[in-house]
DNA sequence: TCTGGGGTCCTAGGACCC
DNA sequence: TCTGGGGTCCTAGGACCC
């Protein structure tokens, strides 16, 4: 009996939902995002299959998808509809004999013994598609890095082994941004640094990398790279830090006493998902980004930790308070965290 | 064609204390 | 009058992820 771990990610999870609810759309560019107006402000969550073939993708700013598929019927974001699909996943996952950590709304990792994990992923995604109707795909590894990883060679609604013996065979000449953790700007520093290739990342000296990137950071990404972590696959029911409410306005505010009002009007909303999490908040931070893009933060600690509304936006007023500038805002966010 | 919303963790610099 | 070195905490920003 050996120790396994899969990674089971929904296909296109929420462009899936959508059509599950609305058949007529199997088969057509589907584009989920904002409050489905694509000449607004706003970015796709999720692109169907139909709808990437155009270079549709998340992230991608609505009125960009709009004019490279114009035939895409847009739909706005509905947590509400997502929430609840996932949660039938979720129900569905527990039902294996596996210690099942869910990631996220389309994602989870379950840890499970055996000697054929393939057989149990093909019984997970029938489960699933027989429980919700959704695709899944499983990647299997021995650890949750392998598993993860596997998951993108076995997309769309496949299954893929990724273990110790065919990490460098599969990602060695990869480029460093395959590894879950490491982005553009890591990368780009890091070929500064000569190392391009995740084979490369392996066989550097952590205390090096120490030096360039940070004392955790450096010898982090070489034990990324080597594809040989330990992270434990934890059941323990997730525990938010922070609590945060953020939003784009349509149009930039000029007035600050508009800022004031909106920023009361978050730290209301973020008081409220305090309050529904019983326990104390211990500082709040106010967000502003100015046009064009630039973001700046400032806090204020409470002066006891507290849930009371009145002293979430008390903090937040007083955090507010702490910027100069008087440009155009394009966003304003509140953030709450908690105490321990 | 300007770039969402909700999170987490790490780093660096300054304050403060001994 | 000028002054070290270490530890810790707080804050703002950066990077990454879904």
């Amino acid at each position: 009996m050996a120790g396994w771990v899969l990674h089971v990610d929904l296909d296109q999870f929420i462009a899936a939902v959508e059509v599950l609810r609305r058949p007529e759309l199997r088969g057509v560019p589907v584009v989920v995002g904002g409050d489905g107006d694509p000449t607004k402000r706003g970015v796709v969550s999720t692109a169907s299959y139909e709808a990437r073939a155009f270079g549709v993708y998340s992230g991608l700013p609505l009125r960009t998808a709009a004019r490279r598929c114009p035939d895409a019927v847009f739909l706005p974001v509905d947590h509400a509809a997502y929430e609840a699909a996932s949660a039938g996943v979720i129900a569905t996952l527990r039902r294996f004999d596996a210690v099942v950590e869910v990631f996220g709304w389309d994602e989870a990792f379950l840890a499970i013994r055996g000697d054929d994990p393939e057989a149990v992923a093909r019984q997970i995604q029938d489960a699933v598609r027989a429980s919700t109707g959704l695709d899944c795909t499983v990647g299997i590894g021995r650890n949750k890095l392998q598993a993860k990883l596997a998951t993108g060679f076995g997309k769309p609604a496949g299954v893929f082994r990724l273990t110790g013996e065919t990490w460098f065979e599969l990602l060695g000449d990869r480029s460093t941004d395959a590894l879950w953790g490491i982005g553009a700007k890591t990368a780009r520093r890091l070929a500064d640094l000569g190392i391009r290739t995740v084979r490369q990342l392996a066989a550097t000296d952590p205390a090096v990398l120490a030096a360039h990137l940070g004392p955790a950071t450096g010898p982090w990404l070489v034990r990324l790279a080597s594809g040989r972590v330990n992270w434990p696959v934890a059941a323990t029911p997730y525990v938010p830090r922070s609590r945060s409410r953020e939003t784009t306005f349509q149009r930039d505010l000029i007035d600050w006493d508009a800022v004031r009002h909106e920023v009361a009007v978050l730290a209301q909303r973020v008081a409220a998902d305090v309050a529904a999490e019983r326990r104390p908040a211990g500082r709040v931070v106010v967000k502003v980004r100015y046009a064009p893009f630039t973001t700046q933060t400032h806090g204020q600690a409470l002066p006891d930790p507290s849930a009371d509304p009145a002293a979430i936006a008390d903090a937040a007023a007083a955090a507010l308070d702490k910027f100069a500038g008087r440009r155009p805002v394009r966003l304003l966010g509140v953030r709450a965290e908690f105490v321990e």
